[in-house]
DNA sequence: GACCAGGCACATC
DNA sequence: GATGTGCATGGT
């Protein structure tokens, strides 16, 4: 197919008209896609995981990867008992890799989990529970000094594995604001998370639904056409 | 068989 | 600072 050709269908799909919302204030706007958002999709109960460490390195393994896969990789880790912070801490870097091999980036990954293990025994002694007791800001700096944590990781992180009251932004949360005018399409992380930070209560419930309600709908009613027609925004 | 997924770091300009 | 590229598996 020509390059052409490939540009044009991609372009075409990342223009399938959204019906844009009435203007209101962007608080108002912002809590009415929540609404319904929640009404019409329901609780999503994120983050999956048994515990908070668990969520952590869930956390990187999703990185530009379908949560089945990473799902796999989990299930490998507990079935050779590793995931644990000690163990983890421990196990060679080859052997990670290999584990989490499903999770796609294996190589890449196992590095980023390694140098998030050095992070929490160098200045937490191993211990989430201290390593939440840090001051937020503080904490959320620190984490982004990791190689390999970025802001959506370290949101995700503190958010969903630390209850903290920080809203997180992907690839979905833009999309569908900027689809619906409210953010520009060349908006940055920090002015997108801004847009609910400074405009909504900081909520820690309330954004863990929000992110999970967006990425359900970015999912499964952004993809096409037809299906963007069924998206429970539509008119909002 | 192409495309995409719950990003990030690094090189280059 | 903006843009391009590598990283890689598994589902659709």
């Amino acid at each position: 197919m020509p390059v052409c050709k490939l540009v044009l269908l991609k372009h075409q799909r990342w223009n399938v008209p959204c019906i844009p919302m009435a203007r209101k204030g962007k608080r108002a706007q912002l809590l009415a896609i929540y609404r319904t958002l929640y009404d019409s999709l329901g609780p999503q109960h994120w983050w999956p995981a048994d515990s908070p460490f668990e969520v952590i390195i869930g956390a990187i393994l999703t990185q530009n990867t379908s949560w089945n896969n990473v799902e796999k990789a989990l299930n490998n880790l507990k079935d050779k008992e590793l995931l644990d912070p000690l163990r983890l801490y421990d196990v060679r870097e080859g052997l990670l890799a290999r584990t989490i091999k499903p999770s796609g980036f294996f190589n890449i990954k196992a590095k980023r989990v390694k140098h998030f293990m050095q992070f929490l025994f160098e200045c937490y002694r191993g211990s989430i529970e201290k390593m939440f007791e840090e001051d937020l800001q503080s904490l959320r700096e620190e984490l982004l000094t990791v190689n390999g944590m970025g802001p959506e990781t370290v949101d995700s992180i503190l958010l969903y594995a630390g209850g903290k009251p920080v809203f997180v932004v992907d690839a979905y949360t833009k999309r569908i604001f900027t689809r619906h005018k409210l953010i520009p399409e060349d908006a940055r992380y920090g002015e997108v998370q801004g847009l609910f930070m400074n405009n909504l209560e900081h909520n820690v419930p309330m954004f863990n639904e929000y992110h999970a309600l967006l990425v359900n709908v970015g999912k499964y009613f952004c993809k096409s056409k037809p299906r963007c027609e069924q998206c429970p925004l539509n008119g909002v």
